[in-house]
DNA sequence: TTGTAAGCGTTATCAT
DNA sequence: ATGATAACGCTTACAA
């Protein structure tokens, strides 16, 4: 590896180097290494031979620059919440794998900051051109207007939640899906009494599996009492005091369904702690398909989420958009699995 | 808002036309935006009020490309199985938090695909001039070579282990401490009898967990017979499984010390299985200080891992290293803090 | 398949 | 405090 001379502080060679030493145009030399337009196999061949000699390597900063793209998508997440999550990573990593194969990467934001809140980071992220299009998770509500603006601004995806502008593309879990199949699967083995452990008000999808439940409940002619319906507001402990107090009820549901696998999991806990045993004297199951429904015992009956499914068709989404000329709206709605485990059984 | 025409597909006024339109040149201009070199103020203002009249909006990629800076810092993570963790999460936010006042942002880098692990991935992502830095979270032992090759070519910082290569910066918690800390206050509710439930041993922060219960066993003159120890691999089932071995001996102990959260929290639920109340019969104690030792009942006794000041500190050193030319090597040993809870009590 | 020419929008450097 | 000028290394657009 020869060492090349160059002003600014730069080292290293660059394409014009290479075009020097083999006597062809710095544009043959980028069409090797960006991949576009063609060269004749011996030429490709002689430069990259020449590049190795002199120890090239491809300048992205250059060439992004040049062409006017970051090849960044902004994934705007809550870091207070979110960030930690099985939720987030699965659906980050489905998202990246995907976006990998276009030479795409994702690059987190915080939603849950005070200057997204103004909207300021976001949209100047896209207008300073920082990234070339944004993925957002699980939008609360009141994000609702910040989604709407960066939306006018960039190529933009909403990923584990339907946004209410009907312009912008999402991907999400069927969550009527799920809670239908965990309704059918309990009725399935029997039971009448299914009561209910909600999730937070804020986060859309709780709010459909919600009512979801009811809907479920009803297409079975199943009764409801209001005191089936518990709030357990997607926390342990939370899903651990809504199991209390469902189970001291005079007329007792045989069955429990929490909207995710966290309350589910608390309900669980209380439920063994009062001596009882889940899966036999009272079913539990929940949403996620999460770590720790695998862990526990009983395990946890759950509706698996394709996390990475979601991310991956939330990233083709985008991916549609950045390169349709045209604005394409495109929704996608996957569904979960139900994994049945020994925390629901039988009725007894 | 006036608009501009500009050749090639490009929209929106650039620093060059808001110099027309004042008068001044595209080094004023560019002074006033960067935030570099001294402006007066009314030119300052004048530039400032002319760039809205423009619509003007920063171009980061060109400034970027110009400097010969991306401003982003590669953060290698597990996505198979650090990702979704509060682990990474508050280490990463506590990063970025710190980055973003030197205009840093962090972009995962997955350290668990093929890509990484051939060396191709890190290397040439710095090479190519993608990141400026590089931020590796708690890397494996099978990591090392790639971390001392990555090292050789940017700057780099190891948070959450303490890379063997001794030029190398890091940042780490303080795993001695923190394991004292359990041991002293346990044998200060008068346990003598302490067993513990081990970490897998490619983690090297366990690893030191594991010897320093043993020294600090020893400290305290304690007996430790070999049954007192058992692996709990940083997994829910396993510390349970762990647990029941344990409470099977004959010299049952009386307090059982986790090498994280996890372990200790699926102990607990076997303790409670047995019929045996924890902080009553037998105490338990893990490290982490995670959101599930919070939730459970009775409340887990925890060594709070200082997440967000851990990530800081190795922002901190990285960026030493970015600005000073010398390659400066810090280390940065993090304390926890006990947070006890009804867990642990007084040996009965 | 390969080449020529003209940028892309900012910052470094040196001068005033 | 401000200006003039030359990069920075690549890609687009068009020509041969």
């Amino acid at each position: 590896m020869e060492k090349i001379k160059r002003k600014r502080g730069t080292e290293g060679a660059t394409m014009e180097d290479i075009a020097a030493a083999t006597g062809l145009s710095k544009m043959t030399i980028s069409r090797v290494f960006s991949g576009t337009g063609s060269v004749r196999k011996e030429t490709r061949e002689r430069v990259i031979e020449e590049a190795d000699r002199l120890g090239y390597v491809y300048n992205a900063l250059a060439g992004n620059f040049s062409r006017g793209k970051t090849q960044l998508i902004g994934f705007g997440v809550r870091f207070d919440g979110l960030l930690g999550s099985e939720y987030f990573a699965g659906i980050y990593r489905g998202a990246q794998n995907r976006l990998a194969k276009e030479d795409l990467r994702l690059i987190p934001l915080d939603t849950s900051s005070r200057e997204y809140q103004n909207g300021e980071n976001l949209m100047s992220l896209v207008a300073q051109r920082r990234v070339d299009g944004v993925m957002i998770l699980a939008p609360l509500e009141q994000d609702e207007l910040i989604v709407n603006q960066t939306f006018e601004e960039a190529p933009m995806v909403v990923v584990g939640a339907q946004p209410s502008h009907s312009s912008i593309s999402w991907a999400d879990m069927d969550n009527v899906h799920a809670i239908e199949c965990l309704v059918d699967h309990m009725v399935s083995l029997g039971h009448q009494k299914i009561a209910y452990i909600a999730g937070p008000e804020q986060v859309s999808d709780a709010v459909t599996r919600g009512r979801a439940f009811i809907d479920a409940i009803k297409k079975h002619g199943l009764e409801l009492p209001p005191e089936y319906i518990a709030n357990g507001g997607f926390h342990y402990s939370i899903g651990r005091l809504a199991a209390k107090q469902i189970l001291s009820l005079d007329d007792r549901p045989t069955a429990l369904i929490a909207a995710n696998d966290l309350s589910a999991l608390g309900a669980m806990d209380m439920i063994k702690e009062l001596g009882l045993v889940p899966g036999k004297d009272i079913s539990v199951a929940g949403v996620d398909g999460s770590y720790m429904a695998g862990e526990v015992t009983p395990a946890l009956t759950s509706v698996v989420q394709p996390l990475e499914q979601l991310g991956a068709r939330a990233a083709e989404l985008l991916i549609e958009q950045m390169q349709g000329d045209t604005s394409v709206v495109g929704t996608q709605l996957v569904r979960g699995e139900l994994k049945a485990k020994e925390s629901s059984g039988n009725v007894s």
